[in-house]
DNA sequence: TTGTACGCGTTATCAA
DNA sequence: TTGATAACGCGTACAA
């Protein structure tokens, strides 16, 4: 193993010297500059990050948690853009990720979950998917252990942020919209998602208040975000309303199927915008978020924490707008 | 931060000790270990992987390598059952896991892909995924500067291993079967992969085998794993033959849309055996892939490797089955 | 502008 | 069975 060392006796200068061209130091003269990479070159170094973590005292480790359950899914789709979004920007700004899933973390007490990201030599978190039964990390947070960065969740404090779309005001123009594009809405079945969801609370707010702007009643029902649910409480309720509103594309679609079988026609529509809407053979509309962008955004939050910036709130854009199989097929 | 220096003094011996009670050493008395364990207990100290990597000169972090493409993909349910079979494993063997999407690597040669592997700390890989135009990271792996576990590529060696099913023999099997459920086949068209796909040689051998074994006619196209191809490919010959296999799931799915669009029916069977295909109202018998448990395997293999044992073929298995949708929405 | 020397927290060697 | 001490490779005061 080639270390700094070798770079500096090749160079013929001190190792400190070799330290500093590295890490773009001022006041070294050019021509020591470029002695020292022609060495660095020669001789293929390549800096020992492991060392330099513990002599400087700093790394900018990031975890990564994604909330999932252990079985197959169609949405994975979700998560895997929040990841690719995360290590793309995480490139950029010099970040190391460590990618966590839930699973491997069940039934830790906060303490314990501490130690371990501790083990791990985390700096800072990001949080996908959260939810208010994680009783665990709702109190690492709280303790302002790790700066945070959390992905769906309104919880934001000294040193933790939290980003996403503005799931009210969203579900609200949707809701709105679907009044409007159609004739005749007296009333719709709206499918909430799961009671512990951060993020239900405000998409059914929301669609509590477009149903009292435009004097539409509302029928809610928790369908916890399943399909199998979202089905049966159609089945059980749509003919009595005049519209479906679902909290997530999945329990549309699961709406969808409910609706054919009791042969009845009702507008549909769901929410986040995944790609498995362009294989149903009915047109939803849905809130399209770009999750990408989203995870992006988290990443360049965590940073900012990181550099000792104080906790905040970032909202993103949405798109209101429907998706076919040609919009997938390309 | 609380030191191995600390949890020393508290209960009254040498670091030495404590590391060595840390580290499960034999010789040392119970009443020692016993205290030491108190110590470490009431400083609740955590032991820091950074420094004890630089002194032990090893640590055991492996690059996760998957290629993608960046845009959405409905897919993603099989890299995400890799991702979560993969970090399952490395918590059960203390590996530490490093995710690495593809597109974060593009166009570098397979020395720079060297020195990006070694500026991370990486010990070995393990890559997802990989095809023929990949020249660089073929040039890595046969350099064998890492040792290597390269899922669904037939690539092995002294420092390298591969785990796959038997795609040739399961293209077989599920060709037969496809021939000997229905009646009168006498010719069928095959949708192959991409033309600089490993397992497309294979599975592609796997059909031609059976098209001779059975009697029965093929003809094989190139749809580059790509829904429209297969869907135009189908439009242009399907009415000539009586039955379609397609070298994937999403390709029988680009097939079945577009015999349908053509109003014929034909047989049609898949591979992979994705959650996607339960959204279809055609019923497709596929090569059923335990995705997560294969890349378990990849994870102990690498494990495996990293004790110094020698590269070897690892071959999974599969099961040949339809997707429907009451399978999915348990 | 450059180089020397110490410290980061741990493991491993070897003497006690 | 224990403990002192020298590495491990790098960053950084501080001296030159």
């Amino acid at each position: 193993m080639v270390t700094i060392t070798d770079v500096a006796k090749k160079a013929g200068v001190g190792v400190s010297t070799v330290s500093k061209v590295l890490n773009n130091y001022e006041h070294v003269s050019d021509k020591t500059k470029a002695k020292v990479m022609a060495a660095v070159e020669e001789l293929n170094y390549v800096p020992n990050s492991i060392a330099s973590a513990l002599s400087s005292k700093q790394s900018r480790r990031v975890g990564v948690v994604f909330f999932i359950n252990n079985q197959r899914q169609t949405i994975d789709e979700i998560n895997m853009q929040y990841l690719f979004g995360a290590l793309n920007t995480a490139k950029e700004l010099r970040l190391e990720l460590v990618t966590v899933f839930s699973p491997n973390l069940e039934n830790m007490t906060s303490h314990e979950l501490e130690r371990h990201f501790l083990s791990l030599r985390l700096n800072a978190l990001v949080i996908y998917g959260l939810h208010k039964e994680e009783k665990s990390f709702l109190e690492l947070i709280d303790q302002e252990k790790f700066p945070t960065v959390i992905v769906d969740a309104p919880i934001y404090g000294e040193k933790a942020s939290y980003v996403m779309v503005d799931h009210q005001k969203a579900q609200y123009d949707i809701v709105c919209e679907m009044i409007d594009q159609h004739e005749n809405i007296e009333s719709f079945l709206y499918l909430a998602g799961r009671r512990d969801g951060f993020v239900t609370d405000l998409r059914l707010q929301g669609a509590v208040d477009a149903s009292v702007d435009r004097g539409v009643k509302i029928n809610a029902q928790y369908a916890n975000f399943s399909e199998t649910e979202a089905n049966q409480i159609t089945l059980k309720y749509a003919e009595h309303e005049s519209m479906v509103v679902a909290a997530s594309d999945l329990m549309a679609i699961g709406s969808v199927n409910a609706l054919k079988e009791l042969d009845i026609f009702r507008p549909v529509c769901g929410f986040d915008g995944i790609t498995l809407l362009g294989y149903i053979d009915y047109r939803i509309l849905t809130v399209r978020q770009n999750f990408f962008d989203l995870s992006r955004h988290a990443i360049q939050e965590v940073d900012r924490l990181l550099s000792g910036e104080v906790g905040r709130e970032v909202l993103m854009n949405y798109e209101i707008q429907t998706i076919s199989y040609d919009d997938i097929i390309n």
